[in-house]
DNA sequence: ACCAAAGTACGAAAAATTTCGTTGACAATA
DNA sequence: TATTGTCAACGAAATTTTTCGTACTTTGGT
């Protein structure tokens, strides 16, 4: 019988994030290439980058491809699973679990569209009719 | 002239978001009061809390009052002040400032009563009657 | 007056995160 | 071939966060 070994990614910390949304916007991408993007927001070296990956490699946050000498960094979960995963974080330690509350400051931020405030009312009319 | 100083509050660090919920939830309370709340979830030391929350003094996050022997403390900011803070850095540091997206995420973790479900539909109302 | 209990203050260790300098390998080019 | 540029590896410093031991003070009881 196999034993499952659950395959928990720690949650990325904040410099971590900022390497990701580049991933996830750039797909796989070498060192350098990210370390151009940061640059252009941040005043971050290079070597700094090039550690952080190694260390998020270790963690398993990306997958390396070494077949080229400037190895080509990957984000190992989409930016959905993560996105997820910070939300359920934050709703449990600044919300105690209130998903309403949280969506409530989402809104109040004031950043979403007429557009994209009518597509929440739609997929909450999915859930109040598919839930309980 | 006066110079006006910016009063930010740094964000909260996940060990002083304990410390500040429980603050929210008991009101004043001194460093045994919290410490006796944080020790039923998780084992930390008297004096780490005792610390913690004098950094936070320090820091500005909580509000100290030494008139009495055993000093009582206080969130400086209300819970949801502090919640909305958290919701934008996150907005901007996963989200790409999608608020939408985060919605989604936020409903999707289904801890939204149908009741609370409501509760946002008619926010949303107000919303898309108010803003362009 | 003495002792124990309950406090705060403080420093410093431990742990986690972020930063970067240096080295050595390899490749491109003069 | 010699030089220069690009890269990964590594170690270690710097910073931030978390934890706790120890010392000192105050209070209450005996």
């Amino acid at each position: 019988m196999k034993t499952l070994t659950r395959q928990t990614t720690p949650r990325p910390t904040d410099a971590e994030l900022e390497i990701l949304s580049v991933l996830w916007q750039r797909g796989p991408s070498t060192v350098r290439d990210v370390h151009e993007v940061l640059s252009e927001t941040k005043d971050t070296g290079y070597t700094t980058v090039l550690k952080l990956l190694q260390i998020m490699s270790e963690k398993g946050l990306v997958r390396r491809d070494e077949r080229e000498r400037a190895h080509v960094y990957e984000a190992r979960l989409p930016q959905e699973q993560t996105q997820q995963q910070l939300v359920g974080d934050l709703l449990d330690k600044a919300f105690q679990g209130s998903a309403m509350k949280l969506v409530m400051h989402a809104l109040a931020t004031n950043k979403a569209s007429a557009a994209e405030l009518s597509e929440i009312r739609r997929v909450l009319d999915d859930f109040e009719r598919g839930a309980k």
